[in-house]
DNA sequence: ACGGGCGCTTGATCCAGAGCAAGTGCGAAA
DNA sequence: TTTCGCACTTGCTCTGGATCAAGCGCCCGT
C-alpha cells in the first residue's frame, strides 16, 4: 500500500518555527528553553496540508516522520483482514500522529483528516538524534508515548466495561476537556466526526449513538443540533461515567 | 496509595547480567552489542521477586523504574472510580512492565503476579541517560513503546468489533504465538489466569468465556481441561478471527 | 482421607444494543 | 431555486451476551 499520489500532497517548505508557534505549550516542545527550541526548529522542516477526507498516511506506508497537528482534526483507524475497522483515536491541534509506525517502520493505521488540516512534519530519526542531545526533549517525548498508552488503557476500560450512554458521556467529557485546554468553551462544541465514526470509536452502532444523543437531549443534559452540541449539565455526564447514576 | 510494606518486597542485590540472560533476544537488549550490554548491566542493578497474588506496583505509586519479567506471569489492570476494573494486558518473560508510569511519574495501573515471578528492576532515569549515549538502545526502547501502542490498538479493535468467540480465538492465538517465540509448544498451554480475568481482558463475563471454551471443545477446536488447553485446530481459530467462519 | 472453598460449568431467563426499515433534514450541486 | 444524496433520527424486532441460579470438581489445608 502507498500514500496517495504525490500530486495530492502539498508540502510547504517555508520555515515553521516551533519557537513562535502558539501550540508550543501543548505540543512536542513543552518544557524546552528557547535555545533548545531553535534546535527543534531546525528539524521540523515542513508543513503538510491534508484536505478533508484525505489520508496523512495509510496502513503499510513506510514510517519516516511523526506529525504534529497544527490545525484541523484527524481520526486514526485500524482494520482487520475482513472489512471490520475501528477508529482508535481522534487528534486535534498540538497532538502527535504516527507513533504507531516506530515499532515496525511501517504505519499500522490510517490517519484521515476530518476537516482541512495542516500538520508539521517531524522526521523521526532526526528527532531521535536531537533527543539524544536534549534530555528535556527526550523526557517529554517519552511522556507523550506513555500518555498515549495510558489513554489507550482508558479506552479499553470504556470498551470493556461501560454501557452505551456511559461511553458517550466519557467521550464527550474527554472532548470538551481537550478543547478547554486549547482555550475553547467547555460547553459548546462542533463534532468533526459522523455518528458512525463516534460509534466505531466507542464500539457502538451509529443508531445507538444517535439514540444516546437523543436521550441526553430529552433529559436536559445536552442540546443536540446535528453536530452542534451544547453541554447543559456536565455533572450529569460525570455522574454517568462514574456509574453513580444507576 | 502506596506499595505494599517493604517487608513484602524482596530485592536481590546480586548481579543480574543482561549480557548472559537467555531472554536478551526478547527483552530490552535486542540488537545491542556485547560492549553495549555491559553498560546496560551496570544499571539493571537488582531483581525483585513477586509471589503469586502480590502486586509489583499499584495505581498511584511513584514511578521510578521499569520492570522486565524474568520468570513468571503478570496481569495489569486499571479501574474506574466506581469498582469496575479492566485487565489491560498479560505479561510474560521478556516483556516490560511500568511504561504507563512515565507520563505522570505515577503508575496508572496495578501489576499483579499470576504466579511466583521475578523481575529485573530498570531504574528509568538511568535508562534514559544511557539511551542518550547508545542509539541502539534508544531506538529499541522507542520500538517497544510503539509496539505497546499498536498492541493496544489491536485490543481496541477486538473489544470494539468482535464477537465473544472471535475474541477468545484472537486471545488464544496471541498467547500461543508469544509462547512459541519463547520456545514453547504452540499447541499446548496452561492458562495462568482465571476465566474472570480472561473475561475482563476481553470485555466478557466469566460465564461467556466458559461457554466459549466449551463450544470450542465441542467443535474439536480445543481440548479444555480446566486451565490446561490443547489447540487442536489453530486454523479454525484463525478463521474465526478473520471472520471467514460466518 | 476428608471437608471447605474457590474456580468452573451449565441451564434458564432477561435485556441492552444490534439490525432492519422508513422517514427527515441539511448542504452541495445543477 | 430545485434536486439529490448523505447523515441523522426513530420505531420495531431480534439476539448475543449478561444475569441469576444451581451444581460440580479440583486443590489445599487439616
Amino acid at each position: 500500500m502507498q500514500s496517495p499520489p504525490s500530486s495530492a500532497i502539498r508540502l510547504e517548505p517555508f520555515k515553521v518555527a516551533c519557537s513562535s508557534c502558539n501550540l508550543r505549550e501543548l505540543c512536542l516542545p513543552v518544557g524546552m528553553s528557547n535555545q533548545q527550541l531553535e534546535r527543534l526548529d531546525d528539524i521540523v522542516a515542513a508543513r503538510r496540508s491534508v484536505p478533508r477526507g484525505e489520508s496523512l498516511f495509510h496502513v503499510g506506508d513506510a514510517f519516516t516522520s511523526l506529525y504534529a497537528v497544527r490545525t484541523g482534526f484527524f481520526k486514526t483507524c485500524v482494520s482487520s483482514e475482513d472489512g471490520r475497522d475501528q477508529v482508535t483515536g481522534f487528534q486535534m491541534a498540538g497532538e502527535l500522529l504516527g507513533l504507531d509506525g516506530i515499532g515496525t517502520d511501517r504505519h499500522t493505521c490510517d490517519a484521515v483528516a476530518l476537516e482541512d488540516s495542516q500538520v508539521c512534519v517531524i522526521p523521526f530519526h532526526q528527532l531521535e538524534d536531537l533527543s539524544r542531545e536534549l534530555s528535556d526533549l527526550q523526557r517529554h517525548f517519552h511522556k507523550i508515548m506513555s500518555r498515549e498508552i495510558v489513554r489507550d488503557h482508558g479506552v479499553m476500560l470504556l470498551l470493556g466495561s461501560m454501557r452505551a450512554e456511559e461511553r458517550l458521556a466519557a467521550f464527550l467529557l474527554n472532548l470538551t476537556e481537550r478543547l478547554r485546554t486549547r482555550g475553547f468553551s467547555a460547553n459548546s462544541l462542533i463534532l468533526r466526526m459522523t455518528r458512525e465514526e463516534i460509534g466505531s470509536y466507542l464500539g457502538l452502532k451509529l443508531e445507538t449513538v444517535s439514540r444516546a444523543f437523543s436521550r441526553f437531549q430529552d433529559e436536559g443534559i445536552l442540546s443536540v443540533k446535528q453536530r452542534q452540541i451544547e453541554v447543559l449539565d456536565a455533572e450529569a455526564l460525570q455522574r454517568l461515567v462514574n456509574g453513580t447514576a444507576c
